[in-house]
DNA sequence: AAGACATGAAACTTTGATTGTTGCGTGACA
DNA sequence: TGTCACGCAACAATCAAAGTTTCATGTCTT
């Protein structure tokens, strides 16, 4: 059930920047995430924005990381690809004239901004460093199981 | 923000069905959402089968509710309309091969989730009564601005 | 200075899910 | 028998994210 792919992507693309790379130029980052250069220009332009990544034209350039995984919380990266809205659903864009939906209206989007609050409570306190650490032990996972069966498991993109 | 409508719309249906007009044809509850009948049906249809609602043909047919509101929540409205997605984004669609990319999804999945769960909690605690006496809430409070102010704040659709 | 490399930015197309629409079939009541 | 109302299927419209094309700008190398 795809939506909106940007934060998964930017994530992706942060660690690989932290453990694989350094620098790479947005033709590069675009396999990684298997899109082409304009469409990874368009996100990284807003973590750019935020100071999560700097970017230089010509020979060599590239998108480098601007501070450490510790110092970028899953909230920065969220707030970075634009904000987009959170929930799949809601009430009508228009204020009703009903009092009935204006009632439910009121009532759910209470809902949904309290559990909004929680989720980015919960995103603040998330360092992309933490996913980069998950990823090494899954790495880990693979290399020690590779070692006991002999299996060419290897790791791409 | 709008995004995908039907709980909103049912809710809005259901307190009319319990509060307004007893039994309503397809066409006159499209006029309360301002939509039209198939919506109507195609959105209702789940709600019947969730025994919420019944439907009957021909004259003086309609729909009309199953049983009270008090025994309603809005978790069993979330589902009678087909528990669409709750979240605006997501990761890709299949797994990946990237393990950077598996570290990403699982953290993101599994934030997510939970964050479902508390929601989705949440909604089972709230009866569509409790929504329909916020509406009367605010019915009590514009009738007595009126007797106030003499101004003709009324009701509508 | 010329040319290749890489980002910046604008305009357009594609995609996918909800919503909206049309048409026809079926059951029920007068 | 005719009207009313739901049931259902197929198709069009809509909207945002994603994808594409094109051109401009800046930078490094030779």
């Amino acid at each position: 059930m795809p939506r909106d792919l940007r934060m998964s992507r930017m994530l992706h693309v942060l660690i690989h920047l932290d453990r694989h790379v350094e620098r790479a130029t947005s033709d590069q980052i675009a396999k990684m995430i298997t899109t082409n250069a304009v469409v990874v220009r368009r996100m990284m332009a807003g973590l750019r924005e935020r100071g999560i990544v700097t970017s230089e034209k010509g020979h060599g350039g590239g998108w480098q990381l601007a501070r450490p995984l510790t110092e970028i919380s899953l909230c920065d990266v969220y707030e970075a690809v634009g904000r987009p809205p959170l929930f799949n659903f809601g009430s009508e864009a228009e204020p009703a004239n009903c009092l009935v939906e204006q009632a439910v209206d009121a009532r759910l989007e209470a809902t949904l901004l309290e559990a909004e609050e929680r989720l980015l409570e919960q995103f603040s306190q998330i360092a992309v460093e933490e996913l980069a650490q998950d990823f090494e032990r899954r790495f880990e996972g693979i290399r020690s199981a590779e070692r006991q069966s002999c299996s060419t498991i290897s790791e791409k993109s």
